[in-house]
DNA sequence: AATTTAAGATTACACGCGTAATCAAATAAT
DNA sequence: ATTATTTGATTACGCGTGTAATCTTAAATT
């Protein structure tokens, strides 16, 4: 698995959001939420291709970048690996930790019973 | 929030399954699955100390010690700022994301029908 | 054509982490 | 009482990470 680090997977996620994208484009999504530095993302887009999280193509003197896995493929090898590490690998003391402090709401449950119903379903 | 890296967690993990404990006891805990050397445990349980994550008490030459915050606490922290992450913070699309990829049991699947019931029945 | 600009490449640097080895001191053994 | 042992404390060290600054070179401007 690619292992990314934190900043990493945040601009990861900034070329998730439309691509092919160059990093000035990457640097502008992400200039509402982070204080990152131009220098500091390019940084970490270098760190990304090397990781082989990224590719890009060259388009005059810029780059366009592309990720090279889906995000939901990554995020779901990150789920697993985090529940296996704090929940043994089952994934409802997760939720019931949740409930038991009051972090769900009525539509996360809505959600939760439609996921269910979906397995059910696909499962007969 | 305590941050703990992956190496301190399992060795607070090992201190949770019975405490207090001296540094021996989890070095014998952990022998099972870890190739750890004992000084490398050492060197973690007084990490966890200066984090705040551990306390002890002197005994003879020995230390006893104690975890400083329950496990649940810990867990849930660590999954809100997980969810938060990867899942704008809902927790549905996590578990959508196990059933679309047939992470899921039947097994799991009960336990989280369980835990919707139980919080619903909570609610009226 | 010469110069300025701007993109990526390379270098920097302190701190945390994994992984111990060595040191100091208190206790256990003789 | 000495010596050996064992515990925690201190030190070590390379690698990843966050956070850029500087260098190089190709493209844009004049």
């Amino acid at each position: 698995m690619i292992e990314l680090s934190k900043a990493e997977f945040e601009v990861l996620d900034a070329v998730w959001l439309g691509y092919p994208a160059t990093a000035s484009e990457v640097i502008v999504r992400l200039s509402d939420d982070k204080e990152w530095h131009e220098k500091t993302i390019k940084t970490l887009l270098s760190r990304l291709v090397k990781k082989g999280a990224l590719s890009f193509e060259k388009q005059g003197r810029q780059y366009n970048y592309t990720p090279c896995i889906a995000r939901e493929e990554y995020t779901l090898k990150e789920s697993q690996s985090f529940i296996e590490r704090f929940f043994n690998g089952r994934i409802a003391p997760l939720v019931s930790g949740f409930a038991k402090s009051e972090q769900l709401s009525q539509h996360d449950i809505d959600e939760l019973k439609k996921v269910i119903d979906d397995w059910e379903k696909q499962q007969k």
